[in-house]
DNA sequence: GCCACCTGTCAAAGATTCCTGACACATATC
DNA sequence: GATATGTGTCAGGAATCTTTGACAGGTGGC
């Protein structure tokens, strides 16, 4: 059977994806990822930098559905959170970028219909 | 004639290009070039946009190498910067990634023994 | 000269992102 | 209980990006 067709991300997924990626400490910790699976705290002391800083860095790789963390239970009771890297692939060209950016959703329009949490109405 | 192996793109280099294509308006910016060659200030009045931004814009696609300016004289005289997408090619895999991680020139220490083009060390 | 169009740059404001140092809460071991 | 390890979050400042308005040219036509 046939290789499936090129898949056309949607303008917002390969938004995330690009400016998930588009940052050295992100690469690294995607580089490092590829060799073993870890845990935040050991991989942010394999890396270097603070684990608050870590931590949302790698929110916002597993946001754009680059990473996958699991909260797993050790044998000795302690829950850790691991994280392996997802077998994404995307194809960067023009053709792609201009029909991303066809379906782009401009979230500058603060709500409009969008019902918020009716909470900070207060104002 | 077989196909060209896989490029290996160097992190600097794929980390300006991910930056670069991170952003809505560039995505849109290089969408609108597709359709057609353009020059600055009609593709600002096109797509409702300051010139000053768009300019801006162009500069980070161009430095990125993913756009390409000239600045053309017309049949009338007046001098006009004209932008055309270069067809740019990027595959975007964890491997990929990986393998760019590993040669980013960390910009923040501010150099080191890496041997750089032996001009800015005049400081 | 004056107007219309093009090019480019600058400074200052606005918005985001990035980063750090607490803090709170769990479990296992000493 | 005290210590060490793990989890997560929050507030505030630092650093960057984004955006705007004003300015300084250039050419051509009325």
């Amino acid at each position: 059977m046939p290789e499936a067709p090129p898949p056309a991300p949607t303008g917002d997924e390969l938004l995330k994806v690009l400016s998930a990626l588009g940052n050295p400490h992100r690469m690294r910790i995607v580089a490092a990822l590829m060799e073993s699976r870890n845990y935040v705290s050991a991989l942010a002391r394999l890396i270097g930098m603070g684990r608050p800083l870590l931590h949302m860095h790698l929110q916002r790789l597993e946001a754009a559905g680059l990473v996958a963390g699991t909260l797993e239970v050790a044998e000795d009771g302690k829950t850790v959170k691991y994280y392996d890297v997802t077998p994404f692939f995307y194809e960067l060209t023009p053709r792609v970028v201009a029909q991303a950016a066809a379906t782009i959703t401009d979230t500058t329009e603060t709500d409009r219909t969008a019902g918020r949490s009716a909470k900070e109405e207060a104002k």
